[in-house]
RNA sequence: GGGCCUAUAGCUCAGUUGGUUUAGAGCGUCCGCCUGAUAAGCGGGAGGUCGGUGGUUCGAUCCCACUUAGGCCCA
């Protein structure tokens, strides 16, 4: 028996149902160690920070991966799933903070680091078992209990390995960078964090002048918001192609960009010279200040650079490398000193004796009347900008030059861009613009971190001559380290974390000094890019699983990885590996609130994946994600729309399971116990075979392609379209039928047939439905059945069932009966009554034998008597006149009426000619009138007692004039329909046999007369009688006009 | 501020890479059909200045420029 569908059928109840069977069976590693010969198909999980719950977004993400996994391994692939957590970084130790309700880095060393990082590696496990529960319930099949996890020893020695590669070939070294700085924090801040405390605020508007040192009285006019990084000023730039101008104004002479000297300037001037940027270069000019010592032949002179612009200012930007990226950049290039006579509180330091100790932004207002008084100031106002602020404490940030360690990627820049091309971007347009465009920009990579939580950089420095080195395992380590106390309790636990490892110090080879570690953790996203030698301990174990394990065949991931884990993918297997370390990525855009906002907690429309989950069930959901739109186009989760995908998708296939199941019992039909071919099946079950196989042949090209969305939509397609709204309605009389033919045997097994290939076609999409379905036809029916949809092959197309043309005259079909019922639609006529003959044009080259093989099915659907196909325009309509009276009347006056008549009463032959001659000449009294194409409108008028439809280069005419016969056989369907209503309503089992009573007019009871056996067949009744004698049920009805009593009643057998 | 993506019916999306006729689906809505898949199924109608402005062109939803809104990344 197939398990009939009940009434209160649940989804997220079958769900977990199926959840429990794959438990029990463990059927996901058994779905690789059936394929433990198979070729590897390798995935890299990406791995997520578990400090956080998991929300709708991320079951995206891993819905394509899972998808793409399963499709794999039912291609016959052996596809392990390694899981990962990522757990060190900022935001993992700013919860922390939060929780502790710490609010700076003195704080935290206040409390202990060794404290505040315990509590780190606890809060990124917190939510892990969340994170498990939503992996399992939605069907994700990932190898939780193999994980890797990026706080590891293991993994933190690899990734110590790997930044040694890098330090061998040089590629690592310590240099500036500015960073957005906290001063009363005391720390930089992340770009995220940044974004968070943008404000509107106003600073100083400076116009400065600086004096050049070889011409008399010539000044350059310099524009500032901060005069307090004027004390560090060590250049000026220009842009290359500017055009400037040198002035005389109020005396002196200035020199400025000339597309703002109406802005820049009070008052008149006059221009004395011009030239371009570029022949600045090199001019030298007087420092404002010389607190710090500089050595004056290294800087104080104009540089050039492709960032200055005309918008604001002067056109002559101030440089002070220490405080703007900027200018660091730019001063790298010339070899500018870097110049910070300010602390890390944000104080001048004691050099800057006239502002030393106050808080920079608070000097401002001193600087800026200093100048004043040595008449450098031209100018002051105020600017209103956006300025960031720290979000923890408010203060203003300033952009703050911090000691760093880089990886020198622009070493291998080339390499990248290489790589990057051999890498198959979804979309491909990520790949080649914004990751490629992003790579052609690309700088050192920034690697150290100044916190606590992270994987320490693997670098100790010696105290006295500055030797370094990069320590490349735990096994170095302890051969290199100072031998005290410190070192015998590291190595009775070993952690490498801060600040334990801290303590190990090393002796110097080169000095017999003392080696200490640098203090930085490294950038977090190092640690997720080493993920495909971190995750195997390679090299220090798995070395054979290392290398038949990467690259990856495919990987995906959120937008926002492109500058994360794509790049740190791509940028470390590049230089340890040579290739890209994944060959093909999907890359997600992020999933947004029903308005098209992003979510965030702070607006509150965040959607709980468990609302979902618990109602409308995770196939609903995947199926939704899947199907809605691209992947990598936003996608806003509706509710009400994944419920509309419930109910039209998964319930259609529901409902055509269900249909299948109810008659299959009745009859007790086996599918294994026969076998019809498929050239001895009717047109209708060959045509749905051709079809299911052009399906099986799309959908398998569309995922080769990583098209997952198309996919799914033609999946979509063929379920609602073809298989429930053509093939099982147009077959429903053939499974009602009682003999056991050969054509109802052929319409089980077609449909059985198409429900097996779809459970499998489905299966990476919505593997419950899948199995759930799966098991009811085929596991438990068929004794060489796996045991789960899972373990099976992914259906290959069978190219010699797919027949174009027999698809290409369904198609034809299907749109005549469309319009078909249009047209009784239009005259109301219904289905119930036949009619005499439809006649129908199909478009040029359809062979109308063919069609008229197929025509029964349109026949029965549109119940016609007759249907005759032409390929010519049908003649049922003649062309009708209609005059123009806005045209007409100022033309000719009074005797419009007149041409108006004659217009209305042209025959068919000459409104033809007019068609095509657009002129026309009538005689009118024996005078000759000229019509022209706009003076009458022609139109189409139908015959009478026909009705015509048109679409394209269909057209379809209905015959509606009714015989007698006609309308006994309308009768008689009309009482059949209605006796079947009341077996319904009077609770007959289906099969029951019945007995009929009809008292009615002698019109009706002709029709009953000619239509008998009609009547008693598909009523199952065994005699019609005409006693008036009521049943289990009589009613009154009226029957296209004629009153009648029927009742019914079984017979008992 | 810079780069990139998105915008088509009330809603969710196709499509137009190749320029011209009537821009298509589903949901919703209105009307109707079917009736042993029935708490199911089917058809039809209405609904669009293809985000806005300007340009190129004989002709633009599509190409170009600008612009508005949303998103991502970077400053």
């Amino acid at each position: 028996m197939f398990k009939e569908i009940k009434e209160d059928f649940n989804y997220p109840e079958m769900e977990k149902r199926i959840l429990s069977f794959w438990e029990k069976e463990d059927i996901f590693h058994k779905s690789i160690r059936i394929r433990k010969d198979a070729p590897n198909f390798i995935f890299f999980e990406g791995p997520p920070t578990a400090n956080g719950r998991p929300g709708i977004h991320h079951v995206i993400s891993r819905t394509i991966k899972d998808l793409v996994c399963r499709y794999k391994t039912m291609q016959g692939f052996k596809v392990e799933r390694k899981a990962g957590w990522d757990t060190h970084g900022l935001p993992v130790e700013i919860e922390v903070e939060k929780e502790l309700e710490l609010d700076s880095k003195a704080k935290i060393e206040e409390l202990g680091i060794d404290k505040f990082c315990d509590q780190c590696h606890e809060s990124v496990f917190r939510y892990k078992k969340e994170w498990d529960d939503l992996t399992t319930r939605i069907g994700y099949w990932l190898d939780l209990d193999k994980a890797y996890i990026t706080c590891s020893n293991e993994y933190i020695e690899s990734v110590w390995w790997i930044l040694s590669q890098f330090w061998e070939k040089g590629l690592i070294y310590q240099g500036h960078r500015i960073v957005p700085y906290c001063p009363r924090c005391g720390t930089p801040l992340s770009s995220h964090e940044v974004a968070q405390g943008y404000e509107e605020v106003s600073d100083p508007s400076v116009y400065v002048k600086m004096k050049l040192c070889d011409q008399p009285n010539t000044y350059f006019l310099v524009w500032t918001t901060t005069p307090w990084t004027l004390i560090s000023n060590v250049a000026l730039a220009v842009g290359p192609d500017i055009d400037y101008v040198k002035v005389e104004h109020k005396g002196q002479d200035l020199i400025l960009a000339e597309a703002l000297l109406d802005q820049a300037l009070d008052g008149g001037y006059k221009i004395k010279e011009r030239f371009k940027g570029k022949e600045l270069e090199k001019l030298k000019y007087e420092p404002l200040y010389s607190f710090v010592k500089t050595e004056k032949s290294k800087a104080f002179y104009v540089i050039l650079a492709d960032f200055v612009s005309v918008e604001e200012g002067t056109g002559m930007v101030h440089i002070a490398p220490a405080f703007g990226a900027d200018d660091y950049e730019v001063g790298r290039k010339y070899d500018l000193p870097v110049v910070q006579p300010v602390d890390t509180k944000g104080e001048f330091t004691d050099e800057v004796t006239p502002w030393k100790g106050l808080f920079v932004k608070d000097a401002d207002e001193s600087i800026m009347e200093d100048l004043k008084k040595r008449k450098l100031l031209y100018r002051k106002g105020e600017y209103r900008h956006t300025y960031p602020f720290c979000w923890r404490c408010e203060s203003p940030l300033i952009y703050y030059a911090r000691k760093s360690w880089y990886i020198k990627t622009t070493a291998y820049k080339d390499k990248l861009l290489g790589n990057n091309k051999k890498i198959n971007w979804y979309p491909p347009e990520i790949g080649s613009r914004r990751f490629g465009e992003w790579l052609e920009n690309n700088v050192d990579w920034a690697l150290s971190r100044e916190r606590f939580w992270g994987t320490p950089l693997n670098i100790w420095v010696c105290d006295k001559c500055g030797e370094k080195k990069s320590v490349s395992s735990i096994e170095e380590l302890l051969r290199l380290a100072t031998p005290d106390e410190f070192l015998s309790s590291f190595k009775k636990c070993i952690n490498l974390h801060k600040p334990v490892i801290d303590t190990i110090t090393l002796k110097c080879s080169a000095c017999e000094g003392i080696m200490r570690r640098t203090p930085e953790v490294i950038d977090c996203w190092f640690d997720s890019g080493s993920m495909p030698y971190a995750q195997w301990h390679y090299p220090f174990e798995h070395k054979e699983d290392f290398k038949e394990k990467f690259p990856a065949e495919f990987i995906s991931e959120a937008i926002d990885q492109t500058r994360g884990w794509f790049y740190s993918l791509l940028a470390i297997s590049s230089f340890i590996s040579g290739e890209p370390a994944y060959k093909n990525v999907i890359v997600i855009e992020l999933i947004q609130d029903k308005d098209g906002f992003k979510m965030s907690k702070s607006k509150g429309n965040v959607v709980d994946p468990w609302e979902v989950l618990d109602v409308q069930g995770a196939d609903a959901l995947r199926w939704y994600l899947l199907s809605v739109s691209h992947p990598w186009l936003p996608t806003r989760i509706i509710k009400d729309a994944i419920t509309e995908v419930e109910k039209k998708f998964l319930s259609t296939l529901r409902n055509t399971y269900s249909f299948f199941a109810l008659y299959a019992n009745i009859d007790k039909f086996n599918p294994g116990e026969h076998k019809v071919d498929l050239k001895d099946r009717p047109d209708l079950d060959r045509w749905t075979i051709s079809k299911l196989n052009s399906l099986v042949r799309k959908v398998t090209s569309g995922l080769d392609n990583y098209d997952l969305t198309r996919s799914a939509r033609q999946i979509q397609e063929f379920v609602i379209e073809d298989l429930s709204n053509w093939y099982v309605r147009r077959s429903r009389r053939r499974f009602w039928q009682s003999a056991q033919s050969q054509d109802k045997i052929s319409a089980y097994l077609t449909l059985w047939e198409s429900l097996v290939t779809v459970c499998k076609l489905i299966a990476p999409y919505t593997p419950f439905i899948a199995e759930e379905l799966f098991q009811e036809l085929s596991a438990k029916v068929d004794s060489g059945s796996p045991e789960s949809v899972h373990l099976t092959s992914f259906p290959k197309a069978e190219e010699r069932y797919i027949d174009n043309g027999l698809e290409e005259r369904m198609e034809v079909l299907r749109k005549i009966a469309s319009l078909s019922r249009a047209a009784r639609n239009r005259v109301g006529i219904k289905i119930r009554q036949p009619l005499a003959e439809i006649l129908a044009k199909v478009p040029k080259g359809m062979d109308k034998k063919e069609l008229k093989s197929l025509s029964n099915l349109v026949v029965d659907e549109v119940n016609v008597k007759k249907i005759s196909f032409v390929e010519d325009d049908i003649s049922v309509t003649e062309l009708v006149a209609k005059p123009n009276f806005g045209r007409l009347g100022p033309k000719f006056g009074k005797k419009a009426s007149l041409i108006a008549e004659k217009i209305r009463s042209l025959g068919e032959e000459r409104l033809k000619r007019f068609k095509e001659e657009k002129m026309l000449k009538l005689e009118l009294n024996g005078e000759i009138v000229e019509l022209g194409a706009e003076d009458l409108e022609i139109g189409e008028k139908e015959k009478e007692g026909v009705v015509v439809e048109s679409e394209n280069e269909y057209k379809v005419a209905l015959f509606t004039t009714l015989t007698e016969e006609l309308k006994d056989e309308g009768f008689a369907r009309e009482l059949v329909n209605k006796i079947q209503n009341m077996r319904r309503s009077a609770g007959f089992e289906v099969m029951d046999r019945i007995k009929v009573d009809i008292k009615t007019t002698p019109r009706l009871n002709r029709a009953i007369e000619a239509f008998d056996e009609y009547i008693k067949a598909e009523t199952l009744a065994k005699e019609i009688t005409k006693s008036g004698k009521k049943g289990e049920l009589s009613k009154e009805w009226d029957i296209n006009g004629e009153k009648a009593q029927i009742s019914v009643a079984r017979i008992k057998r």
